[in-house]
DNA sequence: CCGGATATTGGACCAAAGTCCAATATCCGG
DNA sequence: CCGGATATTGGACTTTGGTCCAATATCCGG
């Protein structure tokens, strides 16, 4: 067992005044929480192997919290984000709910509101760093394979027969058995069912097999 | 080839006024538009089966757009929604977007963006359905199946031998042969590999098999 | 140029799965 | 009570898949 760190809520807002006094109310909940006076010092300070979420105001001076979020998901950070803003402007709301925030509350924040939407945003940035892990995990198997090995494990997982498999890469049956054994060796499984059940999950998400 | 119908949009508006122009406008661009003056009507009217995507204002007397957004949720239906408000109300899009609203857009609407907003809608209706209709498909095989020859599926794509699931279920390989040739021929596939397939495609969703 | 990784093939067998054909045993509804 | 659907089993084979052991052939980097 390693002992995950502690996630923790990156608080990024120019307003020193209402951060410190969001930052005391969650602290005062358990919560670990790191501020950030700027986008700018976010990004130049964030690791995205750490949990967490984002909880950022919308209404900062150079980067807007829109252009924050765009740049993390180019990164492909899957970290949640929570707005916050003190001007109500419905097409952010939408366009940043599109893109993917966990969430947009206005300011002055409800207390409950606030912490329920955080551990909403605590709770799928779980869900998508396990699912991560997994993935991780089933493509380093796949790494392992040699191009070959990885030719037959395409083949099998379409259900083709050893021979099949043979003639649509111009070879005898025998010499696909030897792959086929060392590419259910290298995944880890036993079966065809949790061979082609592993490489399913990751299809959820982005392209098995180029 | 069955030819489909024709998507509709459900253009739902309290104000004549304002449901005539969007409706002008969308005809216009060749879409097909069903006009409706309040949630009610619409919801008398409604055919779950047809294609589409629902248009609607926000503020109406009574329903309002939220509780038709849920009330349809309820229903299990699919059909995307894209919102549209007079007047600018943050919580209410936040809300909206999170329980999956197509679009969330404000009154005076740009032309663009609403036929944007469509678009995008109704191209989402056509994937929604599309899988719909692919689960459909698949649960009326597994319907097909008798009882014991379920029980013998959902062992064989965990992988299982014969031998495993016969002592499983209390009977001998030969009998699950049998039971798993059916399987097989009643769900359409030839390989265990295609097996999976089509079960994992369910699962995306909700639960395969209780 | 040598050694490791990769790809290929053969032989000998065993285990598992699939395919015919045939035969009971139950249960349930008309 | 009879007939259809369901569940079960046996026998006799064939095809596939998997496993050991062993042997080449190629390519590539140190």
């Amino acid at each position: 067992m390693t002992l995950l760190p502690p996630p923790t809520i990156l608080l990024v807002d120019d307003e020193v005044i209402v951060r410190t006094a969001i930052a005391r109310l969650l602290r005062a909940e358990g919560f670990v929480v790191a501020e950030f006076a700027s986008a700018a010092d976010f990004l130049a300070a964030h690791d995205p192997a750490f949990p967490g979420c984002l909880l950022l105001d919308m209404a900062m001076p150079h980067h807007n919290g829109l252009q924050l979020q765009q740049a993390l998901g180019e990164r492909g950070s899957g970290l949640p984000i929570v707005f916050l803003t003190g001007r109500a402007d419905v097409p952010m709301c939408a366009l940043a709910m599109k893109r993917g925030a966990a969430d947009f509350l206005t300011k002055p924040v409800n207390d409950v509101d606030l912490l329920a939407a955080i551990r909403r945003a605590l709770a799928q940035d779980r869900l998508t760093r396990q699912a991560r892990s997994d993935h991780d995990d089933i493509r380093s198997r796949i790494a392992s394979l040699t191009p070959r090995e990885l030719e037959v494990l395409q083949h099998v997982v379409t259900g083709q027969l050893n021979k099949q498999i043979a003639a649509g890469l111009g070879t005898v049956e025998k010499t696909i058995k030897v792959h086929r054994a060392r590419v259910m060796t290298k995944m880890r499984v036993t079966s065809v069912a949790a061979l082609v059940h592993l490489l399913e999950r990751l299809d959820a998400g982005d392209p098995v097999i180029g």
